[in-house]
DNA sequence: GCCGTTTTCGGCCCGACTGTTTTCAGTCG
């Protein structure tokens, strides 16, 4: 896909622009075609031979026509002049927090700065505050920013950024008159990383709130603190804000807050299209500039003619005309969930025995689970041999005799060898309540063999579930080369579920290819493929992630029934 | 640079906060 890549080329070039201190609307301009471009669904070269570039949103005269030099050519002149009249280094020194195109061209034009280590150098030697508009602070601040961008960490894994963010609102719940304590931002909509971490209240007396939340154990610094705002760092690059609103625009502020931008961009339109326009303080009707306060976020979608919409899918892929039209889906809830298909015990590699996770899975209020434990051919994991594996199924069928209410399944996470044959005998899993069918090695397979070898173990008539199927670890470690779209018509066509791999380093399958999915008509398994008691409480990062890809209860094989859930597995 | 049943020109979100000023420019979200 060239998509990407003239994103890319678009989202440079204005950065480059910024930094030449062009007009800023220009700037966004090139930001929004790049996103415009990188979200369409179509091939550019498609819509290119259609004549019909400037019909992307964002995408005009000027822009339409890099487009088309890019594809022609393989480069666009003008984003290889700005970058020759670049010196490098220039544009990470925008990620210095506090720098903005204006200091970044003055400290350049002034002290000949333009790279993050020159600028160090700056600021050690006292150079940068004899700068108009500069002075001892400042340089502080840039030198403690310096130190904090060398120590970043990209974007925060969501299983990072969510018990942060627990700890710290349980803390703030305690602090005399806060209401409305709620997480806003992409931890709100539950993306697989967050930028920052943000928080919204309303208070009678919100400077106390604020004082208490600068104040509290595990603050390392405080990036500014006023009347109603305060940002600070926890956990050495993890940035908190906390914001005190007004009660009566709490709606506006909240859903404003978060976000997603294309979201409420898209919000907007809508209002104005029905003559308001919306800020996060009203909604004012632009006839009479009469203004209309919401202290609810339902409120708000409501007087806009529909439906109230899940912060999970506010991503504008198609959730506000779905509201308009009162067709939401009916997304999946954590309580949907009625038992969990793929769980480790000490027979492989997990910490606990099968007892210790019975006893977690019903205080958790499940009907069944399923023991999923390795193949032997994973021997690193202390992979189960056939034996072992039969010795196993006798003592969980006595096991099931001693637990009331609950059901414990028998399962395996088998191996998809290198050449697309499972690890164990089809009479072994036929035995077999759940089949678990992972890719554990051959990672560096080409994406014809990968794709061909996850296929042909869906072809067996045992496999219910393939495990994790993109290999991917957020941050650590990206996906195989597989082509998901091929596996998934399979998926369809041999009725295999895909996971949804809870682990909050996982989540794999994504959002979107588990929309994908649905919109295949292929079913899912939300699994938390724990290997302790604890693992089992990261459904939740499962179902969110569901949520993003806009399944419902009726999507999700593990939402069934017992009963119902064996005949489901049983059919074939 | 984009966009338009109020506009083909003049808009494009704007308020909070900071550090420097002595009234405000720059950054951020």
């Amino acid at each position: 896909m060239k998509n990407e890549e003239v994103a890319r080329l678009l989202r440079e070039m204005g950065d480059l622009l910024e930094l030449r201190g062009e007009n800023g609307f220009k700037v966004v301009a090139y930001r929004r075609a790049a996103r415009s471009v990188e979200s369409m669904k179509t091939d550019l070269d498609e819509v290119t031979r259609r004549g019909d570039l400037e019909s992307i949103p964002g995408v005009g005269k000027a822009i339409a026509a890099k487009i088309d030099e890019y594809l022609r050519t393989g480069k666009i002149e003008s984003h290889e002049r700005l970058f020759r009249e670049t010196p490098p280094g220039m544009a990470e020194l925008l990620q210095i927090s506090g720098l903005g195109p204006k200091t970044v061209s003055m400290l350049h034009q002034k002290l000949g700065v333009s790279t993050v280590a020159e600028l160090e150098a700056a600021a050690r030697e006292h150079r940068v505050r004899r700068l108009p508009r500069m002075g001892p602070t400042s340089e502080k601040n840039i030198l403690r920013s310096i130190e904090r961008w060398k120590k970043r960490s990209d974007r925060i894994p969501l299983g990072v950024a969510l018990p942060i963010a627990q700890k710290i609102l349980g803390s703030l719940k305690k602090v005399a008159g806060i209401e409305n304590l709620t997480l806003a931002g992409s931890l709100r909509r539950g993306r697989e990383t967050v930028g920052d971490v943000d928080i919204l209240a309303t208070s009678s007396s919100p400077e106390a709130v604020i004082r208490a939340f600068v104040e509290l154990s595990g603050v390392e610094e405080v990036l500014m603190k006023g009347p109603t705002k305060a940002s600070v760092i926890v956990d050495e690059t993890v940035q908190v804000d906390l914001r005190i609103v007004d009660h009566r625009s709490f709606g506006t502020v909240i859903q404003y807050f978060t976000g997603s931008k294309e979201h409420n961009v898209k919000l907007r339109h809508v209002a104005l299209s029905k003559g308001y326009s919306l800020s996060e303080y009203s909604l004012t009707r632009v006839a009479d500039g009469e203004e209309i306060f919401f202290d609810r976020e339902e409120d708000l979608y409501r007087h806009l003619g529909m439906e109230w919409i899940p912060p999970e899918i506010r991503e504008d892929q198609g959730e506000v005309e779905a509201a308009l039209a009162r067709r939401l889906p009916r997304l999946v809830e954590v309580s949907d969930i009625k038992g969990d298909l793929h769980v480790h015990t000490d027979w492989s590699d997990g910490l606990h025995t099968m007892e210790d996770m019975v006893y977690e899975a019903q205080r958790l209020g499940y009907e069944y689970m399923a023991f999923c434990d390795h193949s032997h051919g994973l021997a690193i994991a202390n992979g189960l041999a056939i034996d072992r594996l039969v010795e196993k199924m006798d003592l969980i069928a006595g096991l099931n005799d001693e637990v009331e209410g609950f059901s414990i399944l028998v399962g395996t996470e088998v191996e998809i060898r290198a050449d697309g044959k499972l690890d164990y005998p089809d009479e072994i899993l036929g035995r077999c309540d759940v089949v678990v069918a992972s890719v554990h090695s051959g990672y560096n397979q080409r994406e014809r063999e990968m794709t061909g070898r996850i296929i042909e173990a869906m072809e067996s008539e045992h496999v219910d579930v393939i495990g994790h199927p993109s290999g991917r670890k957020i941050g650590e470690r990206e996906a195989y080369e597989v082509d998901l779209e091929r596996v998934l018509e399979a998926a369809a066509r041999t009725g295999t579920a895909m996971e949804i791999n809870a682990h909050p380093s996982r989540l794999d399958l994504n959002d979107r290819w588990s929309r994908r999915a649905k919109e295949l008509g292929v079913k899912l398994a939300i699994n938390t493929d724990a290997h302790s008691t604890c693992g089992l409480s990261a459904m939740e990062y499962g179902v969110k992630t569901a949520r993003r890809g806009w399944l419902e209860k009726g999507d999700v094989i593990n939402t069934l029934g017992l009963q119902d859930l064996l005949r489901y597995l049983h059919r074939g």
